[in-house]
RNA sequence: GGAGAGGUUCCCGAGUGGCCAAAGGGAACAGACUGUAAAUCUGUCGGCUAUGCCUUCGGAGGUUCGAAUCCUCCCCUCUCCA
């Protein structure tokens, strides 16, 4: 194991904030006097199936803890998740059905894996616990806590002033959150800065119930591909770590530059000494911007897919909107059709290239529709139905070969 | 339980009998400019081969030639009082 100093370096790497940190240097010496791993903790809720770039900042730190010789503890919270974190939001979660959060949690474990590794992982439903907790007991826990206290957050008060709805089941969201601390004795946990109140109340549980209590490491929160709001899959500005290898690597190409030097810090293992080179060339002019996006665009590939992959990633972005060639993968979409022409609105509605003709009109008049690299002028245009292949490109980056083949209407229909 | 405010198109939000498929902003999409960047500018933004038709303004009925707008009942949210 490292000596503290050392390893307080790794931790700190992106972090905002660790509270109290004098009681982290503190673990931490007697960890290693005695050679006993620290119990990192980590929740997700399984709202949704997939894990993004904004969750793997607090689970890459995670994975630097175990590289420092920690354990991760891991709850998912099938429990919390019917809950719902209400952290940051203006207004309630949906509520999920327990079968929906269980199926969420499946792909979400072999996610994780991608990043952590499997050997210095416990991993926790924190139905374990509440499943089984008595009303009398969540009675107790309950009065620990006030309403004025659970009002002070800024997520809610805003709701309140706004006079927006809260349930009351979301004010539980915090206490159940803190139990999971004390359920399995986490000596810290990691979240998002967003997350602070819950992580901290976590602690003054631990108290209640007379266990040390955890340290608390904030990371912070990742902008989306917009640059403005949070990565989250509802507002559509996250990139997934299960998305190919193209797609991952197109995002990362349009974010702001702004945010080339943060998605380094946090989503990349790029050295230090190296980071702070970066840092500078893109405050400078000498160098464009675009080509360190390429850089991070592959780093970021190579952790979930490989090298090989970044590489291809890069080259077929590189030929598709830099020299402006075609992608190798384009999909031929093939229909039937009971005349012998048909109107290409209709030809992108049958292959669901767009969902309804007034789309593929609008496209057309906008001059946003090729076939066969020949801009579509007139919306009445029609196109052969012989099966031969025709190449519709629409906008800049969508591309299929129609295929329309001829089937004349039975009596039967 | 009582009094009041409110539920509008993806989101915020105007509209209080015809000129409303519904202002404005945001998001999104397309075009120009680029580095598929951002910013900016322009256009589009319910559906339908359409100078018209169909479906939309919490839900169900009703008044009217005509309703998002008026009436009745119901559902939901918020505030104050108890």
């Amino acid at each position: 194991m490292l000596g503290v100093k050392e390893q307080l370096e790794v931790i700190r790497r992106g972090t905002v904030e660790i509270i109290p940190e004098e009681e982290l240097i503190k673990k931490l010496e007697v960890s290693i006097k005695e050679n006993k791993p620290l119990r990192i903790k980590m929740g997700f809720d399984p709202t949704a199936p997939d894990i993004h770039l904004g969750h793997t900042v607090g689970i890459r730190k995670l994975k630097q803890f175990q590289e420092l010789g920690h354990l991760v503890v891991l709850i998912i919270g099938d429990y919390t998740g019917m809950v719902g974190d209400p952290s940051g939001r203006s207004e309630t979660r949906p509520q999920l059905s327990y079968e929906e959060v269980r199926k969420n949690a499946e792909t979400y474990q072999k996610q994780f894996f991608k990043i952590l590794d499997k050997k210095k992982t416990e991993v926790h439903f924190n139905g374990e616990w509440f499943s089984k907790m008595s009303f009398q007991e969540i009675m107790h826990l309950a009065s620990k806590f006030t309403l004025a206290r659970i009002l002070e957050r800024d997520d809610f008060a805003e709701r309140y002033k706004e006079q927006s709805p809260i349930s009351l089941h979301e004010l539980f969201y915090p206490i159940m959150q803190g139990y999971d601390s004390v359920a399995i004795k986490a000596d810290l946990e990691i979240g998002a800065t967003e997350q602070k109140f819950n992580l901290l109340t976590a602690r003054q549980i631990q108290q209640e119930y007379g266990i040390a209590s955890q340290v608390i490491l904030t990371m912070p929160v990742l902008p989306g591909t917009d640059g403005v709001q949070r990565m989250s899959k509802s507002l559509g500005n996250y990139i997934g770590i299960d998305e190919s290898p193209e797609e991952i690597f197109g995002k990362i190409m349009s974010i702001p530059d702004e945010l080339i030097y943060p998605y380094f810090e946090l989503l990349t293992d790029i050295p230090p000494v190296e980071l702070r080179k970066i840092k500078k060339e893109l405050e400078g002019e000498e160098v464009n911007p675009m080509e360190w996006k390429k850089r991070l665009g592959s780093e970021i590939v190579k952790l979930y897919h490989g090298q090989k992959d970044a590489e291809r990633a890069q080259s077929e972005f590189e030929k598709v909107f830099s020299k402006k060639e075609l992608p190798e993968d384009i999909p031929r979409l093939t229909f039937d059709w009971p005349e012998k022409k048909v109107w290409i609105p209709y030809a992108c509605t049958a292959t669901n290239l767009m969902t309804g003709t007034a789309q593929a009109v609008r496209l057309i008049e906008q001059g946003g529709l090729y076939v066969n690299n020949e801009r579509v002028k007139s919306i009445d245009e029609k196109i052969d139905v012989d099966g031969k292949e025709w190449l519709f490109k629409l906008g800049k980056r969508k591309f299929a070969w129609v295929i329309p083949i001829y089937k004349p209407k039975s009596v039967n229909d």
